[in-house]
DNA sequence: TCCTTAATAGTCGTGATGACTATAAACAGC
DNA sequence: GCTGTTTATAGTCATCACGACTATTAAGGA
């Protein structure tokens, strides 16, 4: 079947579809975009467009990520190839293959409106309706694979700014898995991770809050977790 | 970017590559297809194919499967998306757009000739030259996957015939990683993590080499292993 | 009958981990 | 200043999984 000139084929569109997430208040929040026209008018829809014609879809979902949250330099954001979804009546329009995407962030501010006409927003994961298109499975897969992921890649890292503290990093994992974590075992065991973290030299510490101030981290090096921190109760969510 | 009557966008040519394992004379081996035609004539290529209009990816992805392995019934074997690759250069002559896909099959009969023209063989993981397009890369990600999929679920049997032994499944362990494991402690492991394998019970035994005969087993209901085997020394490949 | 080969059984020490307890350093109120 | 609350950080301890071994069993071949 590769004789390219031999065989007929269909045409597709391919887009991409970004799955954004960020925890913020305690909660895993998703960005998310109201659709202004049919099908799916006044759904919510994840963000995501076309592959231009000189694109990869890694580059187009870079741009989309850029454009969606406004920020200059999407650079160091964790973006990742989710999986494809394909199934021919996705869109009632027509045959659209799109690339899903996984992305990271930090807290950020509210999205501006972006160039476009339908704004973005975060909303938590699980408190919208029903989103467009198969957005639903779509999410649904992206925030399994989160969760999979923080249990042996250095993954919530990418949920934090670039200096936090060993609690706010527990948060990450708590909210992520809906689950409490033990603060002392937690601590041991990211510390005993060479390259998860590294200590802020500079004996900075976080004020604001009561009780005894945390002393701040960044990211390491790594990128795996060995062995992996792996979450209470036998399987996932 | 979702007004898709507003904005102009490019037709893709959608097809599927797959990465169809077996272990074989204690060796990972691969089914890959001669080229006949330019570009990259007399080259190895991975088996796939367009994606039907009809179709989804995971379909064709099947189908072809069916096509190059000769097997009447391929909905038992396991068929997993691997990712999406949509360079724009990746094929010289079109904007093409693969979604890959790995499948594990246990050691099949030589692959017949098939309706193509293009004969398929199983060739030594690594033991052939550089493949067409970039068969190489997606190759070798499928294998990492390969590896690390093994190391947290149940996936090894589905290298194994439909009654196997626990030395026939270590030896798949042992080929697809590289690295030789104790044998009393991989049994202590497999047999200590449930639904992974499930002892036949009629005291079938196999027979034909020299030593203790061993007992069977028949893969089990488990998909996921918990904690996970992994792999000794760090880590992957 | 021995030797070889391979499967299976069991032992032992180390290290990771879960469940806790204890101390330290900040702030709020009195 | 003292006390209590809050949160970070430092330990302790028992259990369990795992790597490294040794031992036993059941076959075939010389």
């Amino acid at each position: 079947m590769r004789g390219y000139d031999k065989y007929a084929f269909e045409p597709f569109a391919v887009t991409v579809d970004l799955a954004v997430f960020t925890v913020r208040a305690g909660e895993l929040q998703v960005l998310l975009v109201e659709r202004g026209q049919e099908p799916y008018a006044g759904r919510w829809a994840l963000p995501g467009g076309f592959v231009l014609p000189h694109e990869s879809a890694e580059t187009a979902a870079r741009r989309e990520l850029a454009e969606e949250t406004g920020l200059a330099d999407v650079s160091g954001l964790h973006l990742e190839q989710l999986r494809t979804y394909s199934e021919p009546d996705r869109d009632p329009r027509m045959r659209v293959v799109s690339v899903a995407y996984t992305a990271l962030v930090p807290d950020l501010p509210e999205p501006r409106g972006g160039g476009d006409a339908a704004q973005a927003r975060w909303l938590p994961y699980g408190g919208t309706g029903p989103l467009a298109f198969d957005h639903d499975r779509i999410l649904a897969d992206a925030r399994e694979r989160v969760g999979a992921k923080l249990e042996y890649t250095c993954l919530a890292t990418s949920f934090c700014p670039s200096e936090f503290t060993l609690g706010e990093l527990q948060q990450i994992y708590e909210t992520v898995w809906g689950t409490a974590l033990d603060r002392p075992n937690f601590r041991r065991k990211v510390l005993a991770t060479p390259g998860f973290v590294e200590p802020v030299p500079g004996a900075a510490r976080l004020t604001g809050g009561r009780g005894k101030p945390a002393a701040l981290y960044r990211a390491g090096t790594a990128t795996t977790l060995h062995p992996p921190l792996l979450r209470p109760e036998g399987r996932p969510s």
